[in-house]
DNA sequence: GGAAACTCTAAAGCCACTTGAAGGTCAAGA
DNA sequence: TCTTGACCTTCAAGTGGCTTTAGAGTTTCC
């Protein structure tokens, strides 16, 4: 990687902050792929991207502290969604501070309510682990699962497309 | 719902299970979604589902069993590939449940990993959460999260796209 | 001047479904 | 007989958050 490369003018600006990088430079110093910032571009996470001559696109410091940003959030498992709520808030204004308090508020009840699911489903499969050693002539563990599919109430319905673990 | 349709013979037909349901009556026996049905047999956890003259897809218990069995392993949040693995196995078998203990492991191996990352994540939202009651003119969740974007290590990636909560 | 390393776009693949469009089949009622 | 409407059929596209692939242009280094 270049430390200090030949930039091509970015003549279509005439924004304050300097464009100093390119994509893979910014990626490197925000931790998202360049395909992966590409993606956030089209997604409206990101303003539209200056380029310069070549249409390469040329990121400032600024833009870069917003791909840190959204990293943070993913890290906290938002939704694309959740973040471009996040994004568009102002620190100081009271309306934004209760938005975020409610989206914060809204996630963290999934992630609780996905916690609970998942506890409920490890100890089930610890359950059903726990049936067979391999030792026996009938495995336990096919077993079970066949006499559960005999047992299983009208109303649970299979995942619903999200999760997976 | 019609309870003892008018069934159209099944001319293609010699096996000896009696094909006695329609989709949709398949469907309310076994608690999965005609659409659904049809997605399992696109995926081939479902045989070439026989027809009758008409072309309706007919299904008989066995066939019920096999759709509840499914829906029991997707209720431990199994991947479709790994009920497939499943559904082949026989009862008696050695290797067969060698082969159902294993799948098992790995995906109570993937369950306890994510239970793992949930729970930390519920502890750093919750600590955020913590940080503003909207009283103060700052929003602290807010700073705290542009904060976190400048402090962000360079190897946590964001999510690799299978969970969200 | 040539090769490597970058950049670009557009499209498809992943998972487990769900939704929608456009049409065929069938039993009951007017 | 004709219509209504509840079923059935197929194929295609949408969901989320990416990754991967293909094909082509640009820049940098030797």
């Amino acid at each position: 990687m270049r430390t200090s490369p030949m930039l091509t003018t970015a003549t279509s600006i005439e924004s304050s902050a300097a464009l100093n990088y390119r994509i893979s430079q910014a990626a490197t110093l925000s931790g998202v792929t360049p395909t992966n910032i590409r993606f956030y571009e089209k997604e409206k996470l990101l303003r539209p991207t200056l380029r310069g001559d070549n249409s390469y696109r040329m990121y400032s410091d600024g833009d870069v502290h917003q791909l840190r940003f959204i990293r943070a959030c993913r890290a906290l498992d938002m939704s694309l969604s959740e973040v471009r709520t996040l994004l568009g808030l102002n620190l100081n204004d009271k309306a934004d501070c209760a938005t975020a308090r409610g989206s914060l508020d809204a996630h963290l009840g999934h992630v609780r309510a996905r916690l609970a699911e998942l506890k409920a489903l490890e100890k089930d499969l610890k359950a059903l682990r726990g049936r067979c050693d391999g030792l026996d002539t009938t495995c336990h563990i096919i077993e079970a699962l066949h006499e559960r599919a005999d047992r299983l109430p009208k109303g649970t319905r299979a995942g619903s497309g999200k999760r997976h673990v």
